[in-house]
RNA sequence: GUGGUUUUAGCUCAGUUGGUUAGAGCGUCUGAUUGUGGUUCAGAAGGUCGCGGGUUCGAGCCCCGUAUCCCACCCCA
């Protein structure tokens, strides 16, 4: 029999218990923030129908979903001449109906208009599940992640918007991580584009645009002719590009330049208000206005929220919107969503980074009994079981071997208490507590071990 | 999808112009200590050098292919 060399798909992971602990601390964070807002939390199923996926994330999207072979014979009603490699797009919608989730938005989409009957609006709810992206794996990037979400759908109130601005806020303090968070509106990236006039151009304008840190002013210009922009067109783009200052100052100078646009002055003013109400919630992180923000563009129609680790260059870490008639492409037009997104797993490597973590890196068992074997093993069972009864992590050790060993378990689980009790104790009804910090023991009656551990 | 890069012990990595039997640290295991971990000391186990082919008297090292890791672009959490 040959082996086989073990392995996981590339740009998967494993995680060991001490990821997951803490991993765990960040979904425990995110969850009890979302559930103090009054978020409810729903799943749905890692597979979608590919219909319900499929152009809901721009021709780039598409490439990157996951697709499931049908099962059985997929092959049946495929013609030989239709097997050719130039057809391999047309040929996969026919030997697979099912994908794997590319977000949550969109599943969440579907899952409201499915449930539309059920569900009470507005409806706040959350999400904390895997998705997967056929992306080219590299930094803080990966094909299987968590996406931790929350969203109001059947609201159109900008306090939906401006808590969510306070519920990034919450979470990141929490973590003790220093954020930027970021502001900008659909509806004033179309004023722009509108006043440059090339209206048609948003998408071009807006990616271009959003690499202004990256690669700097004169080579977004040159981006923007590439992107066939004419000269007059970038030189209007300029004090747009340019803007400088305060956020007031910045939605002072725009509210000017798109004074006669059609939608920039109502993108303003959502600014304006979402500014006021997150000044009354008391946030924390700096909010920026951002106009170079282009996240998403495939859907949102308002607000645009990026959140970024203050300390560290690593991508978004937190991103989302307000998406008018999501709902609409499956039936159900009018309802407004406004949503957020948390990227646990660049979170953690953000923390990560940052040594940031808690001392909660451990095992959570904090007495092991020695085993001892026969009547001192069934001993220990029981004062084991008292221990987990008042709320301590308490563990056996499973084997009646040297002792050696099992110290040594202790040790490297960093399980700070072990308790012995050998064939002298359990004869004077006693036990010896060690302290493996100190190294200290000590010989007491059996119910004193709790007054010493707590 | 495009470009670059990595791969040698469980982990992190050395390995000279191509030359006998591929090394270190950490970890693991055994013993010093049959009822005591973390420190110390003595010892041991552990390798198809990613995989497949080629050049050569001879390949961890050179050539070709392939997988994989990481990085950048595109795009994104």
């Amino acid at each position: 029999m040959s082996t086989q060399k073990p392995s996981i798909p590339k740009g998967t992971r494993d995680f060991s218990p001490q990821e997951m602990n803490r991993r765990n601390c960040i979904f425990k964070t995110i969850r009890l923030v979302f559930e103090q807002f009054g978020y409810q939390p729903i799943e749905t199923p890692a597979m979608e129908n590919l219909s319900t996926l499929l152009g809901k994330y721009g021709e780039e999207g598409d490439k990157l979903l996951f697709k499931v072979l049908n099962s059985g014979d997929f092959l049946s009603g495929v013609e030989e001449s239709e097997l050719t490699k130039d057809n391999a797009a047309a040929l996969s919608s026919k030997v697979s109906e099912k994908g794997l989730r590319y977000d949550l938005t969109v599943p969440f989409a579907r899952y409201v208009v499915q449930h539309r009957n059920d569900i009470t609006f507005p409806f706040k709810r959350y999400q904390i599940q895997p998705v997967w992206r056929a992306d080219r794996p590299q930094k803080g990037r990966y094909r299987e992640f968590y996406q931790c979400d929350a969203d109001v759908i059947g609201s159109d109130s900008l306090i939906n918007e401006a808590e969510l601005l306070l519920i990034a806020d919450k979470v990141f303090g929490k973590l003790g991580l220093k954020v930027i968070i970021k502001l900008n509106n659909r509806k004033i990236l179309s004023g722009i584009a509108e006043l440059i006039g090339h209206a048609d151009k948003i998408t071009d304008i807006t990616v271009a645009i959003d690499k202004l840190d990256k690669i700097g002013l004169k080579k977004v210009n040159e981006e923007l002719a590439e992107r066939g922009l004419d000269v007059d067109a970038i030189a209007r783009l300029q004090p747009v590009i340019n803007l400088q200052g305060s956020n007031a100052e910045k939605l002072s100078k725009l509210s000017d330049l798109l004074r006669n646009t059609a939608d920039g002055p109502q993108g303003i003013a959502e600014i304006t208000e979402i500014l006021v109400l997150a000044g009354i919630m008391n946030i924390s992180s700096p909010v920026e206005l951002d106009l170079t923000l282009a996240r998403g563009l495939n859907y949102y129609t308002g607000a645009i929220i990026e959140v970024k680790a203050a300390d560290v260059t690593l991508g978004s870490i937190c991103g989302g919107g307000r998406y008018d008639n999501l709902t609409g492409i499956f039936g159900l037009p009018d309802v407004s969503g406004v949503g957020i997104s948390f990227g646990a797993d660049r979170i953690y490597d953000v923390l990560n980074e940052l040594n940031l973590f808690p001392t909660a890196a451990r095992s959570t068992t904090r007495v092991l009994f020695v085993n001892f074997g026969g009547k001192e093993e069934k001993l220990s069972i029981e004062m084991a079981s008292k221990l987990r009864a008042i709320g301590i992590n308490t563990e056996v050790y499973p084997d009646n071997i040297k002792l050696k060993k099992q110290f040594s378990y202790a040790d490297s689980n960093q399980i700070p208490w072990v308790v012995m009790i050998g064939e002298q104790e359990r004869m004077d009804s006693s036990c010896i507590l060690k302290n493996m910090t100190t190294g200290q023991q000590d010989t007491m009656p059996m119910g004193e071990i709790i007054n010493h551990i707590v």
